[in-house]
RNA sequence: GCGCCUGUAGCUCAGUUGGAUAGAGCAACUGCCUUCUAAGCAGUGGGCCGGGGGUUCGAAUCCUCCCAGGCGCACCA
């Protein structure tokens, strides 16, 4: 950034030493576009005052034709006001080539894998996986415009007891077609969605396994049920704009001999050891608090095992980052994940933990209660089909994952005409309006000619560029931060600006010049608006 | 009892990784459509940033101790 080169110039002349030096975009526009606390950090080392250290770096940097004036306020900050040539340079450059001006290679290529959703495909999925699905698509989105190489990985828990624990349910409402008197499972599923599958097996196959004990045929059910539920499953995501590269199966993690092949190393490392009939992994030396049964007495493994053992294919793939999106109520596992992945030798700091804190669900401000057991749960697939894609996903990205949810299925539909993601659509949508305008009165709306953008003195105009401008950075943080909700805010931020700007101000005058110019103003917000949309995975209506 | 997350306007939430006088949307109130889309704009009111102490030029932000809510602490997933 050219502030901080002019500044460390500046440093260097005076014979300063430091070692880095902060730039910010202060709040209040008084204060200028760019701002610098440096003096005030150096005072105590100068023993001088902040605002002399200021005065001192400000007349060393001298005039820049970047600039308007370069002043000393408040305690010793030091404000830099871009000047309109500036502004109308910058601006010019990002019209000509916007997806080169916003283009950001921090990356570099580097592999990157995101695992999330995961759900198990034992159930549809709810509310809560939408949140992750969003979070998850969104990350991956803004870390590939960033020039990483994402994976976005779906693990399917298709072993185990949950699955056959569907199977069987599957298998209770199968034997009721049969007209047979049958026991439910304790703890078996009971959603329609287990009748429906059970419909299904009955009319493709009939009474086939009316007469089969469940552990005869019961391979057929559970591969039948879950199968079924994950194309579900995919179909619902792909809905909500969430896509993937690659599902990975967890029983191809046994089959394949992944879970033996990483037992066998850990007893290699002596890191194993038996107790009570168990098999345990001696987690707490890489700072677990307890040590964790891998292969239970009844020589079943435990779901950690195969986790384990599938992050240890993770890691062996040569991701230089692994991202795990899991819901807040996995978080007692992040330990006992890490500290295997340190046990078979691999960097712990490499992997990052994303948890998505829980969603309230509410209706009308009361409690829906949600059990996935009970049957009893508000779906995906509901929500969207209630309140829209767009605006489902936008909501979660109004919120840092951090932040536990309220989503009020009311709320969320009364404000449909006013809701945020339709504030910052709308601006969108405005501006193709003026474009159809525009054609129609004989101007070349794509327009590359810039020599009117100096036309552009309006402070809202102003304010507009810059924040047009702005938008890289903005950009680099998010991802570096790995915070999807940022580019939300940004976006709200931006139509905020243009909604006014468009109500005091006419694009379309019979200043030919003036208008031309507005014309590739308004492109550039168009362009950002539309960049911007496209990463939340949100559409760019051209009409509203 | 231990661990993780949260606590900011009446409600839902941001706050650029420690900066200047803490913001937005919703809700309330007052205005603006003969003009490129009023899903918009202009304006008003609204705060002990949960509380105490500490760190420093400077704290909503970092440390510590309390208080409150949520979620976890299995040979469950």
């Amino acid at each position: 950034m050219i502030v901080k080169d002019l500044i460390n110039n500046a440093l260097k002349e005076l014979g300063i030493e430091v070692s880095s030096v902060e730039i910010e975009v202060p709040r209040e526009e008084g204060h200028g576009d760019i701002s610098t606390p440096v003096a005030m950090v150096l005072a105590s080392k100068l023993k001088k005052a902040p605002r002399a250290i200021a005065e001192d770096i400000a007349g060393a940097i001298g005039n820049d034709p970047s600039f308007e004036k370069i002043e000393v306020a408040g305690p010793g900050f030091i404000n830099f006001f871009l000047s309109g040539t500036y502004l109308h340079n910058e601006l010019s450059a990002f019209i000509k080539d916007a997806d080169g001006y916003v283009k950001r290679d921090v990356g570099r290529g580097e592999k990157v894998q995101i695992e999330f959703v995961s759900a198990n495909p034992t159930g549809p999925l709810h509310l809560g996986h939408g949140r992750g699905a969003v979070v998850g698509s969104v990350l991956a989105n803004m870390l590939t415009a960033a020039g990483y190489n994402v994976e976005k990985e779906f693990y399917v828990n298709d072993s185990g007891r949950q699955v056959r624990l569907l199977g069987e349910s599957v298998y209770a409402r199968y034997l009721e077609l049969c007209n047979k008197e049958i026991k439910f499972p304790d703890d078996g599923y009971k959603g329609e969605y287990v009748s429906d599958i059970a419909n299904n097996i009955f009319d493709k196959e009939g009474k086939k396994y009316c007469d089969i004990p469940f552990d005869e045929c019961s391979d057929n059910f559970i591969d039948h049920s879950y199968k079924l539920m994950l194309e579900e499953i995919e179909r619902d995501l792909k809905e909500f704009s969430v896509f993937f590269d690659s599902f990975q199966s967890e029983r191809d993690i046994f089959s394949e001999g992944h879970v033996d092949g990483l037992i066998d190393l850990l007893k290699k490392k002596d890191l194993v050891y038996e107790d009570e009939g168990a098999t345990w992994f001696r987690s707490t030396e890489f700072g677990d608090d307890k040590d964790r049964v891998i292969i239970k007495s009844d020589g079943q493994y435990t779901y950690f095992a195969s986790d384990i053992a599938y992050h240890y294919l993770k890691a062996q793939k040569g991701f230089g980052e692994l991202i795990n999106i899991w819901g807040a109520d996995h978080h007692g596992y992040v330990k006992r994940v890490r500290s295997a992945i340190k046990a078979v030798g691999f960097d712990p700091g490499h992997l990052k933990v994303i948890l998505v804190q829980m969603v309230s669900l509410l209706r009308s401000g009361e409690p829906v209660q949600m059990s996935k057991r009970a049957g009893n749960f508000v779906t995906l697939r509901e929500v969207m089909d209630e309140i829209g894609v767009d605006t489902t996903r936008f909501i979660f990205l109004t919120r840092k994952p951090d932040s536990h949810l309220e989503f009020d299925l009311e709320e969320a539909k009364k404000q449909s005409s006013e809701n945020p993601v339709f504030y910052v659509q709308y601006a969108f949508a405005r501006i193709n309006s003026i474009f159809r305008k525009a054609s129609d009165e004989g101007f070349n709306v794509n327009s590359q000619d810039d020599s009117v953008i100096n036309r552009l003195t309006e402070p809202e105009e102003l304010r507009l560029i810059k924040k047009i401008l702005y938008y890289p950075m903005m950009f680099e943080g998010a991802v570096f931060a790995r915070e999807p909700h940022r580019i939300t805010y940004y976006l709200q931020e931006l139509a905020g600006l243009f909604h006014p700007y468009y109500n005091s101000h006419r694009v379309l005058t019979d200043d030919r010049d003036l208008s031309l110019a507005r014309l590739a103003l308004c492109r550039a917000v168009m362009l950002v608006l539309e960049r911007g949309l496209a990463i939340l995975g949100i559409t760019s209506p051209e009409r509203m």
